[in-house]
This record gives structure tokens, sequence and C-alpha cells, in this order.
DNA sequence: GCCGTTTTCGGCCCGACTGTTTTCAGTCG
């Protein structure tokens, strides 16, 4: 079974956490996570790189040592640290860690104190008041972690796109106040992550108290969490923390760089002003050589300036490169929502759409597009009643009448069609030659092997017809995860075949994520970012695509459809 | 355990807030 990079980033965060619980040295922890961020954010498979004979100390946060353990755990799938750790700590305290309020220490301290070793032992104690009799808790912590234990079950992460409107009034109320000059929010929000965890606002004024004061009072807020004069944190109705701090004007860009983060990209940052005999943090840049002397911090532009570097945007700062890129100036021109000519993947009143071909092509029309795919459903997809051969000729009819009739917009000719189990198409080639194109997706067997499931779609991909891999990996953000499938042996053979993967803008889906787009860029396969609409007003969501496409260092020239028709048509042809 | 254009040893980001203290440890971001 092949050792992806997740799998070898989940041993050493496990080890973290047994160390953590043993109250080893923090550094040396410290180590083990910074060493599982870089392999999760990792482009290039660490198991392909051992095989090329690459020395993995090069990468950052990894010397001789743990260079040499993920060599023994890509063999073996395991490593002898971890199964002895796992023999002197019970694995099963590291769930107590996730408990807010608990960190390493207290956990320990539950253990040795009152043999606590699982959340359902803590709810107990904490239930019958035996917790706040240990030293060092009280009442107080006893409440919290009984109000932790009961969160943590429901614990999600918020779909951006449910975050955008919730962000929007908010906002809009604390812009109201008089004391208020600004409102950014920060934090993974501003990096257009996927999902976000909570909301950082960060507010411009200059009277912290009257901002928290009418913070608090915003009518949505159900639990003030702490309030302070620069910072607090509050839960809203719907059940999403809110933290804010209030910042003066000489240090904005400071804190606003500070908690965009990420954190991976911050400390990167801040290790280069040490060596540079300065400091960062959320207030300023500061030089320490005697007495510190404040030397930038109004905006972020000024910050990275100090630093020879050039404004770097949040959807990249994640500590995978940018820096270095910054540096050595080439960071990527990001693609932009108006940089694409047209969308890959909609559907109609034909299969599961809500919306005519016409009412679809023409909300593509009002969006600036040149062209719009309509790609219904093939007939295995029967709850979606998907097309057969004949329902799918006469709405290739219905296309060509369109296409007559309008003007302004290209309606092309495809087909959302399924890859069977046995990796063969559901739709005759017959029809499907008729097309301009095929879109191709998985929606069915989804518990295959890696095995099964990378050869049932290198084998679909054998097919001429086959020109774009829908949502590579099937995963539906906080409901299931992707299917088992090798991804780089299937963007290398769309490389070779001239296919395409889609990054699919559905915010539930956003298939494929960030890493795997800057994969994909490096093979130099294009992806289409194809909006999946099922209604007019859905052909939107190609922000939310444009979003990761960034996050992924997408440039227009990766992203198929920033192609016009012309240009896309004879790569399509070429495969057939 | 990693890292180095002042270092191969001795650092490792750091400040706000809470709860339990009575000057601070732990947690969080």
């Amino acid at each position: 079974m092949p050792i992806h990079n997740a799998d070898v980033a989940t041993v050493f965060e496990e080890v973290a956490d047994l160390l953590d619980l043993q109250g080893a040295n923090p550094f040396r922890i410290r180590a083990y996570r910074n060493a599982a961020r870089t392999l999760s954010q990792l482009s290039e498979p660490v198991a392909e790189m051992i095989r090329d004979g690459r020395d993995l100390s090069e990468l950052p946060d990894i010397g001789d040592d743990l260079a040499e353990k993920i060599e023994v755990i890509v063999q073996t799938g395991t490593l002898p640290l971890l199964e002895e750790l796992e023999k002197e700590v019970d694995p099963a305290m590291t769930e107590l860690m996730d408990v807010p309020g608990l960190g390493p220490s207290r956990v320990r301290t539950l253990h040795d104190e009152l043999g606590i070793s699982s959340r359902a032992e803590l709810t107990k104690a904490a239930e019958e008041g035996k917790v706040r009799t240990i030293k060092g808790f009280g009442e107080k912590s006893e409440q919290n972690i009984l109000k932790g234990l009961k969160d943590i079950g429901e614990e999600k992460r918020w779909l951006l796109s449910r975050a955008d409107p919730v962000v929007h009034s908010l906002k809009a109320y604390l812009e109201d106040h008089e004391a208020v000059e600004k409102v950014d929010v920060a934090g993974s929000y501003r990096r257009r992550k996927e999902t976000v965890g909570d909301l950082d606002l960060l507010v411009l004024s200059d009277d912290g108290v009257a901002v928290s004061n009418h913070f608090v009072e915003y009518e949505d807020v159900v639990d003030v969490a702490s309030k302070g004069d620069t910072r607090s944190t509050v839960r809203l109705r719907s059940d999403i923390q809110v933290d804010l701090r209030v910042v003066p004007p000489d240090s904005y860009g400071a804190a606003l760089l500070y908690f965009t983060g990420s954190k991976a990209h911050n400390v990167a940052l801040r290790n280069r002003a040490v060596n540079k005999g300065m400091k960062i943090n959320e207030y300023g840049v500061f030089r320490v050589n005697g007495e510190e002397e404040r030397i930038g911090g109004e905006t972020e532009e000024g910050i990275y300036g100090l630093f020879d570097l050039p404004y770097i945007v949040p959807e990249l700062r994640e500590n995978r490169g940018e820096l270095e890129a910054a540096q050595g100036g080439h960071l990527p021109n990001l693609i932009t929502l108006d940089d694409l000519r047209g969308n890959l993947h909609a559907h109609t009143t034909d299969s599961d759409g809500q919306d005519s071909i016409q009412a679809m092509a023409e909300a593509a029309k009002e969006r600036g597009l040149e062209y719009l795919a309509i790609t219904d459903h093939s007939p295995a997809v029967a709850v979606a009643q998907g097309l057969d051969s004949d329902e799918l000729r006469r709405q290739m009819d219905a296309i060509d009448e369109l296409n007559e009739m309008m003007v302004g917009v290209r309606v092309l000719k495809s087909i959302e069609v399924d890859i069977m189990k046995d990796g063969s198409l559901d739709l005759p080639d017959d029809v499907l030659d008729e097309l301009d194109l095929c879109v191709c997706s998985v929606h069915t067997s989804l518990g295959l092997s890696e095995k099964e499931q990378t050869e049932r779609i290198l084998r679909a991909m054998d097919n001429p017809n086959f020109h774009i891999l829908a949502h590579p990996t099937g995963r539906r953000l906080n409901q299931r995860g992707p299917i088992d499938v090798d991804l780089d042996r299937i963007m290398e053979a769309a490389v070779e075949r001239g296919c395409f993967l889609e990054l699919n803008a559905q915010p539930q889906r956003l298939d494929l994520n960030d890493v795997y787009c800057k994969r994909a860029k490096e093979l130099g396969l294009k992806i289409s970012i194809g909006a999946d609409a099922h209604a007019r007003d859905e052909l939107d969501f190609l922000k939310y695509g444009i979003d990761q496409a960034r996050r992924g260092w997408l440039e227009p020239g990766d992203v198929l459809n920033t192609m016009s028709w012309n240009e896309i048509k004879p790569l399509i042809d070429a495969r057939r």
C-alpha cells in the first residue's frame, strides 16, 4: 500500500501528541509538528522523492533524523518510536488535548490525580464535581471543561460560502459605530481557505472599550467568552466564534498581517526578522540593538518592504514557498475571476438542474462568459434523471437551435458522463463522439480500494472521449472524505494523454484542493475551473473556485477555461 | 529535533486573557 504524505504527517502528529503528554522537550515536539506541516503541505509525494534518491533533509524543518524516519514510515507504514511511545503513554489520552482549555499539562494532571484517560472518564469526573478538587482547577474550570466536552462533539468548520453572509452583516454593524474607522476580516477567511473555524475581526479605532462594548451587544451574540480592551471573543447564534481585536492606526498593518496568518507564514517571517536583528509582532516591526526602535507597522506592504519582499497576497500565505518565491522575484501572477472566459460544467432541467438551457446560457452571458458547456447527468445517476442516448441527441438539437438564435455566448454540447465501476463510460462512444467535449466523473462505488479506484479511472481515461475528470476526489466538506485514489498517478496519466482535471467550484466540494492544484501546475496539467451550476445563480460559485485556484498558485495559463473555445477545441480533438 | 551570510551550540514567536492565584501557570492564536 502506498504511503502518502498525509500518512507520514499523521504519524509525526501522533508522536508529537504523545511526547507532549510526556512533558518532553517542547522544541523537540514542535520539530515533529513542523515536519508534519511541511509534509501535509508538500505537493510532491515523499515516497516518489525517496524512489528518485532525493535528499529529504533539504525540505524545510526536515533534518537528517526525520528524513530517515520518513523513509522508515514509507517503507514499513509505521515508526518504532511511535510504538514505543504508545506503550509508555495511553494513546487514548490524546483525545483530551482536543478539549478546549486543556493542554498537555492539565491533561497530565487529570491523569495523575484522577486516573482520567478518556473523554468519557473526564465527563463523569467533572459531573461528579471531582475535577474542582484538584490543585490548579476550580469550579469555573470544571464548568468550562463540561462545556468544552459538549462543544467538541458538534465542532464543524464553516464553509466559506456560509461565512460570507455572516461576515457581511457583522461587518456592517461594526462599521456603523462612530468610534470604528475600519473593519477587516483576517484569519483563514481572508486567506480564502475552503472552510473557516472562526472569524478574526480587526477594527481600526482609538477607543477599544467602546468598540468592545458595541461588539458584545451585537444581536446575534449568545455567549461572551472573553472581553478586554483590545481583544474579545464571542459566540454567535449560528454557533460560530468571532474574535475581535481593536488596533490603533500605527500598528494596523502589523496586526492585519499577524492575524491573517497563516501561523506558518508568520513564524517564517518572524525568523527572517530575527536573523536581521529585527522583531515583528502584532504591534509593528522593531529594530533590536540595545534599545528597541520601531521601524514599521502601518501597512502590510510596508512591512514586507522592510524585508525586501514584494507584497504577498493572503491566499499564498501558507509557508509553502511563497517567501522564497517573493525573494526570488517569481511570485505567481495569480488568476482572477475576470480571466475566466467560459464554464465547462453546468446542469439544466433536462437532468437535476433548476433552469433551462437558455436561462443558463443567458446567465453565463450576463457574467461575461463566452461559452458554457451543458453537462447534464448520464443514466447511471438515476435520481438526477440522467439522459440516455436519445435524450442527449434531442438536447444536442435544442442546443444547435439555441446557438443559432443567441448572440454573445456559445453553448457547448457536453455531458457529465459517469465512470462505471469497471472503468467504462455510461454512454456509448457513438453518441459521445457527437459532443463538443465530455466531462467524466465518479458517483458510485466510492468505497473501492485505492488500487481499484485508481485503475478504474485510468481505464476510463483510455477512452478518447474522456476529456475532463470532474470533482476528482468526490469529497464533500464536512460530510465525506475523498475517495481512495492515487491522484499523482491520475494526474501524470492525464498529462500523458492530454486530459484535464477539474477544480469543482461548488463551495462544499472545492475539489481539487489547493495542494493538488499546485501539484497539477508543477506537472504542467491544465485545470478546468467548473461551477457545476445546478441553477443560474450557481454560476457565481466560480468565485470560490478562483479563491481555491489562487491558493493553489494557479496563473491564467494553468487554467483551461481562460482560453477561448477556439483554442480549447483542438486540444479536445487531438484526443479523438 | 531543526537550524545557521554574526552561531555546529544554544537558541527556538510572543502577547492577551482566564482562572486560580496573591505573582503566575496554562492555554490560545
